[in-house]
DNA sequence: AGCACGCCGACT
DNA sequence: GTCGGCGTGCTC
């Protein structure tokens, strides 16, 4: 009999101990008995289970192992370790979150009509029958449980029937039906379906492989020394302009790792989210066909599993994907590339707080893989590597197509426009019909060079972007009389106008609500629409540039996941002529008939509440620049702002990330920010304000013991807190925020562990989230 | 997180 | 008198 220690997810941070006849794979996920429930854990050791020994508690045996293969590496397995001690996250959690979501939901519960449900379902005059045939239909004998609640959520909300007759608690009891647990699902099989690497490699043409310019050249030799050099698991950082043709040295860099190692060796491409678009893709197909296995957010579960094995097979090569892909299932990982790695979709920001970028790191080094991380604006943390001699920093100061950067200017916007009672507004309140819009309410404060600028360039038959950082038709709703725009009921943040400002929207928890249901819920108010969104910048263009196909591109545009490719395809064949849209447009594309950027609301970029507003600012404006002029045409960008001689906004007008860095760097450094210091928040949240208030009092009188007890060590560390966050409520939930920074991580990480453990069991609806390195503290 | 056990209001 | 509400506490 042997003893197995299983990592079970919950969000607790010990394992437990099983009993099993034979020893188990470490890495293989196991079906175990937990607290009345069958739950999937991921068996972590083995060792003779001594009989005799004392313990306070049988051991329960395991159900059943469903990987004989082990799904998760001996690599693999140490960084999740890692994970669950850096992040300080339970490690079951950890393994559950590196694979996909139906990994672990494995126990599947199933609804049974017994004799007397059948019976039941088959009388038509009876209300429970009704039940029955509205959650089985009426040929059906067995449902899976996920299925039948919401058939019961369709029915509650039908009101047709009692409440109390739409549960499954009450149609157990009547002995109608019968619930069961399934047996475990295995590691899925491949399902009928092509791959999206097959389907892009249908269309894709055979690559053309243009020459290496002198800069790639330079950078490529030394990455390969770095290959050569494994052992000592090098770092590169790779610093290039934007158009430096950073793609085509992750290529070739790729198909040198595979050329050396009789076609085992494996690599990662990390990307940011929203730049895993068909085009990326096919790049990367084009020039490896049959080897590139991609996944990202929008695949369903059993495709991601398709691809995840197609690596764990070893029949691709090459794993393109965001954050998670880190996990990737490599038989033999030799390169690991993150793409524009200051980005910060590779932090987690729900539920385990990973960054990708710093996992990838991690894993090279276990891995003995060589890392590349590449970016046009490198984070300041990466950067302060590079300089402290842990990255190795390589430079591409030219673009591939020998073409200089395009020229920015700096217009100097108006003031906001004055503030008028909208039209609109006044029309939803009288209950009319909303007029036409006219070229009034369309407008938005534009400068005349921005509007020429335009014109002229639509006759001259080039593309242009317009980038407005902000989704929705106007900014707010002012209310004149309460002296504040309209709030979210949810969240304390005002909400948006969308649609021609008929429609309120909340951006953080999509609370809707029209404009016209709110001034008749508060009559005597007058409201004003205060500011613009990308919507409304849609419209004003479209008066103001006529003629012009105008397609905007946002969050809200985009509806289903064909969206954002298809319009960038029509972008890209010239079926538009000016993209208008937020940051979805700012990242990673290459138009190549794009010779114009408009950048407007730069202002609001830099007032945000967070230390690292600056580089955030900093990033788009230069990363967005770079779209222009990417051809033969010279680019031009237009920024426009109120604040021309800010620091951050010169230095991306000169598009110069060094002057940059050099005043970013003081500025964290006299004010001890990352990367001078290391960061830890913990966020509290609760419906309860009380609730959330008293444990604010439990964490000062906490801090002012251990000040008391343990001086040295809380000396070395800045306590922030308790707080109030920037957004004191989402989603109902009220939040609480304690920050700790330090220098001295090792002391930090204690204070912290300590924290956690006497603030472990938390009353009522409280939550703690920790974040490790938090990547914005709103 | 689930899920069970446990103690108080409105119903067959 | 029960059913069922959700407050605390445990899960090898």
């Amino acid at each position: 009999m042997m003893q197995i220690e299983v990592a079970v997810p919950t969000p607790l941070a010990q394992t437990y101990s099983y009993l099993a006849e034979i020893e188990i794979p470490r890495g293989s996920r196991v079906l175990v008995p937990f607290g009345g429930r069958k739950v999937v854990g991921v068996a972590l050791s083995s060792i003779p289970y001594a009989e005799d020994a004392p313990r306070k508690f049988e051991l329960k045996q395991i159900l059943e192992v469903i990987d004989a293969q082990p799904m998760y590496s001996a690599t693999v397995l140490e960084v999740a370790c890692w994970i669950a001690t850096y992040y300080m996250h339970p490690i079951g959690e950890v393994l559950r979150s590196m694979l996909p979501a139906s990994s672990t939901k494995v126990v599947r519960e199933v609804i049974k009509l017994t004799a007397k449900g059948l019976d039941e379902r088959a009388d038509g005059s009876s209300t429970w029958g009704e039940v029955l045939r509205a959650v089985f239909g009426n040929k059906r004998q067995e449902i899976s449980k996920s299925a039948a609640k919401t058939k019961l959520q369709r029915l509650l909300e039908a009101g047709a029937v009692d409440a109390k007759m739409v549960k499954f608690s009450a149609l157990k009891r009547r002995e109608l039906i019968d619930v069961t647990r399934g047996s475990s699902m295995r590691a899925r099989k491949s399902a009928n379906k092509l791959s999206s690497a097959e389907i892009g490699e249908e269309e894709s043409l055979p690559a053309v492989i243009p020459p290496a310019t002198a800069s790639q050249e330079r950078v490529l030799d030394a990455l390969k020394l770095g290959l050569n050099d494994r052992e000592k698991t090098p770092v590169f950082l790779l610093h290039g302009i934007t158009g430096a043709g950073k793609t085509e040295v992750y290529l070739r860099l790729i198909a040198e790792v595979m050329s050396r190692d009789e076609a085992k060796a494996q690599a990662l491409v990390l990307v940011p989210e929203i730049s895993l678009t068909p085009q990326m893709t096919r790049i990367f197909t084009r020039r490896f066909s049959g080897l590139v296995a991609v996944v990202h957010s929008a695949m369903s579960d059993a495709d991601r599993w398709l691809e995840l094995n197609r690596i764990r097979s070893g029949e691709a090569k090459i794993l393109i994907g965001p954050r998670s892909a880190v996990f990737g299932p490599f038989q033999k990982l030799e390169l690991i590339i993150v793409d524009e790695e200051h980005d910060s979709s590779y932090k987690q920001s729900s539920g385990l707080a990973y960054n990708g970028r710093d996992v990838a790191v991690l894993r090279g080094r276990l891995e003995h893989a060589l890392v590349v991380l590449g970016s046009a604006t490198p984070s300041l943390e990466s950067y302060q590597n590079a300089r402290l001699g842990r990255y190795h920093l390589l430079e591409m100061h030219e673009r591939a197509t020998g073409r200089p950067l395009p020229t920015v200017e700096v217009l100097v916007a108006e003031d906001q426009p004055k503030s008028r009672p909208s039209t609109l507004i006044a029309a939803a309140r009288d209950g009319k019909a909303l007029p036409a819009l006219t070229q009034e309410d369309a407008e938005i404060p534009m400068h005349p060079e921005v509007v020429s600028s335009l014109r002229d360039n639509l006759a001259a038959g080039r593309q242009a972007i317009v980038l407005v950082n902000r989704r929705g038709y106007a900014y707010y709703l002012f209310s004149i009389d309460e002296k504040k725009a309209v709030q979210c009921p949810n969240c304390s943040i005002s909400m948006t106008l969308h649609s021609r400002s008929t429609v309120l929207r909340c951006h953080y928890c999509d609370f809707t609500q029209t404009v016209a249901s709110l001034v008749r819920q508060r009559p005597s108010e007058k409201f004003v629409a205060i500011g613009y969104g990308s919507q409304k910048a849609e419209d004003a263009l479209r008066a103001s540039v006529p003629g012009a196909r105008i397609v905007r591109l946002d969050s809200d545009a985009v509806t289903d996941r064909e969206m954002l490719p298809r319009t960038l395809g029509k972008f890209r064949a010239g079926e538009i002529d000016i993209l208008v849209g937020t940051q979805i447009l700012a990242k990673g594309h290459d138009f190549p008939n794009v010779t114009l950027i408009v950048i407007l609301e730069v202002d609001q970029l830099l007032g945000l509440p967070d230390f690292r507003a600056g580089e955030r600012a900093f990033q788009l404006l230069v990363q967005a620049a770079g779209r222009a002029g990417r051809a033969e045409m010279p680019g031009r960008v237009l920024m426009q702002t109120m604040r021309p001689e800010h620091n951050v906004v010169a230095a991306a007008v000169r598009q110069d990330y060094a002057a940059f860095v050099d005043q970013e760097i003081l500025f964290r450094q006299a004010h001890a920010y990352p990367p001078f210091s290391r960061m830890i928040a913990i966020e509290f949240n609760s419906p309860d304000q009380n609730r959330l208030r008293s444990l604010c009092e439990r964490v000062e009188t906490w801090m002012e013991q251990v000040a008391r007890s343990q001086p040295d060590l809380v000396r070395q560390v800045r306590l922030l807190g308790p707080a109030v966050p920037p957004i004191e409520t989402i989603r109902g939930r009220h939040r609480r925020q304690l920050i700790f920074t330090s220098s001295q991580i090792q002391a930090m990480r204690t204070l912290v562990a300590q924290f956690t453990r006497d603030f472990s069991a938390l009353s009522g609806d409280v939550r703690m989230r920790i974040d490790v390195d938090p990547q914005s503290l709103i």
